[in-house]
DNA sequence: CAGTGGTCTAGACCACGGA
DNA sequence: CCGTGGTCTAGACCACTGA
């Protein structure tokens, strides 16, 4: 099964709404409709819908239906976000689906240890081998997200400036067959340094936004452990929460 | 059914692998193992683990198992978020989960109207009638989030001084009966205000954080809109992401 | 009352991983 | 090969909404 059926469904429902078939406010079919349209059971409807819900797309109501309650955004003066919708998005992914120009500068690469500290911060174990690597990403030529990433070496052998001013995710996902499993971040807010005032357009503002993640692989291996400083310039990070129990 | 049996399920899980009964990167027992355990099935099993991976506690792989991810965190220095684990919780609910004092201060109330521009940000149509409220709120005394809530004022006809400076939520949720059934947010980083100077404690940083919310009730309505203006002090925001199709 | 979404069971088959 | 998680079906009963 290539691609499951409810995602199959989850992506024509997604784009009915958001082409406004389905329209803002409206109820969407009754669960036992769509099955019937999409030869299926409920149960695979409701994932669908799940994921649906999982977007902010749609709300479900006991006993009287599903309503919409997407709406159509304003477009972006950059990328909203790295992380849109609680999935794994690469910058660059999200660059090109946004259609923006994202160019890369590698500033630094070299080997080195965990040492205590950042084992603290990371979670990876003490005395691993890591790549280190410091690199400028500049969306629309604009300077804006200074990125440091820590590789595990036993996942990532080796990089180069070609790989890693292009996409490393790529390299990643179709040379080495890493995936990644599941990532936690964290968004603080901390005074710009010397470093982020010289090589980041700030717009006179002071500080930077640091998005700190920890990504295991589907192996379930912490492989990447990464800080991105980002100019607060543009910045925008979307979330959507509900009911927890509503989320299965 | 007051309280699903995969909401049991949950709990208990979770609060074994937050208690180190289930240490970080061990396995759980597989879905047969707790179906066992539970007197369930496989599926509600599932709908659990499905809870327990949403907000990044483990790590499911096919063909070997279940691992837990989930690293104890250092004790925060003021409640991490008002919104942790893509769930819905108020920032009163926060602060008492976390042991922080919480106390607010009402600026202003006034009833008023959605214009043009309030209607295109908050979704809410022209017209409608509303209360505005502003409120800055103190984390162990120390003045950190400026919030400046709409609220529909067919679903909240009136509020008071103290309504306000206690609890909004719990207003809503025993005296009118109103719950949260989803709300979409953005997380911005915006210069100062002269109001924000004054009445935050912004340690030097000019700047803010901004978290502007939608919120709709389980009946569909969008009856708040909220920006709520952080110190950068000590923000922090948490979420976990996962490669989509493994969110049902 | 009929129709909606919410929960749960029982059982099937598949894809993947490791011994 | 067996055990793991991933998908899906068929069908049941419940809780809630609105006519």
């Amino acid at each position: 099964m290539a691609d499951p059926k409810y995602n199959v469904i989850f992506q024509i429902l997604r784009h009915r709404i958001e082409q406004g078939e389905y329209k803002f406010l409206s109820l969407l079919p009754s669960e036992n409709a769509l099955a019937l349209e999409f030869s299926c059971t409920r149960n695979t409807v409701r994932k669908a819908l799940a994921l649906l819900a999982g977007q902010g797309h749609i709300l479900t109501m006991q006993g009287r239906g599903v309503q919409v309650i997407y709406r159509r955004r304003p477009v972006p003066s950059r990328p909203p976000s790295t992380f849109l919708l609680g999935g794994i998005e690469s910058l660059k992914e999200a660059a090109d689906r946004n259609g923006f120009s994202l160019s890369t500068r590698m500033l630094s690469l070299e080997e080195s240890y965990v040492d205590r500290e950042l084992a603290k911060r990371s979670g990876m174990a003490v005395g691993e081998v890591v790549l280190r690597l410091r690199r400028l990403r500049l969306l629309n030529d604009v300077p804006l997200i200074l990125d440091e990433n820590v590789f595990l070496k036993s996942i990532v052998p080796s990089l180069n400036k070609t790989i890693v001013e292009s996409s490393i995710y790529a390299h990643l996902e179709h040379e080495l067959g890493v995936t990644v499993g599941s990532a936690t971040r964290t968004v603080t807010v901390e005074p710009a340094t010397e470093d982020d005032v010289e090589l980041l357009h700030l717009g006179g503002l002071g500080c930077i936004v640091a998005v700190t993640s920890s990504t295991f692989d589907t192996n379930g291996l912490l492989f990447e452990y990464t800080v991105s400083r980002h100019s607060p310039i543009g910045f925008e990070f979307n979330t959507t929460a509900r009911r927890l129990p509503a989320s299965i």
